[in-house]
DNA sequence: ACGTTGACCTATA
DNA sequence: GTATAGGCCAACG
């Protein structure tokens, strides 16, 4: 099993997404992160569309995922839409000790988690 | 296969 | 602050 098998290696395994799902899930508690850090860390400054396609998937196949720690530039809750319940994202970031305002994280600069700096 | 959409970001007007 | 434009890659019709 080497060469034909699966013909692309990059189809399941190493894929844009999985780097996401990597560093989202190495998101500690209390903290957030956004869509844009994620994209530049996995290599692709300008692909945060996908970093949100991406967790879209998330809750629906791999394992656990706190896409609630991933918002956007502003810090709002952009994607809480998209969640079960779309009250469900802030709960869990409130839960965390994260203070959200209009669907806005509070001190958003202080909770923010970055990659190059945090992780690495 | 092509075109459109998508949980975004940056820049310009 | 709102509106428009370009960009990136993947999934859906």
């Amino acid at each position: 099993m080497t060469k034909k098998s699966k013909k692309s290696r990059k189809s399941r395994n190493d894929s844009f997404f999985e780097r996401v799902y990597e560093v989202v899930k190495c998101i500690p508690e209390g903290r957030v992160t956004t869509y844009g850090a994620i994209a530049r860390f996995t290599g692709s400054p300008q692909s945060s569309r996908m970093v949100g396609w991406a967790m879209n998937a998330s809750h629906h196949c791999p394992g656990q995922v706190p896409a609630h720690r991933v918002v956007n530039r502003q810090g709002i809750l952009t994607g809480k839409n998209h969640f079960r319940h779309p009250d469900l994202m802030q709960e869990l970031l409130e839960s965390e000790g994260i203070q959200v305002d209009n669907d806005r994280i509070v001190n958003f600069n202080r909770v923010f988690w970055d990659p190059y700096k945090e992780l690495i």
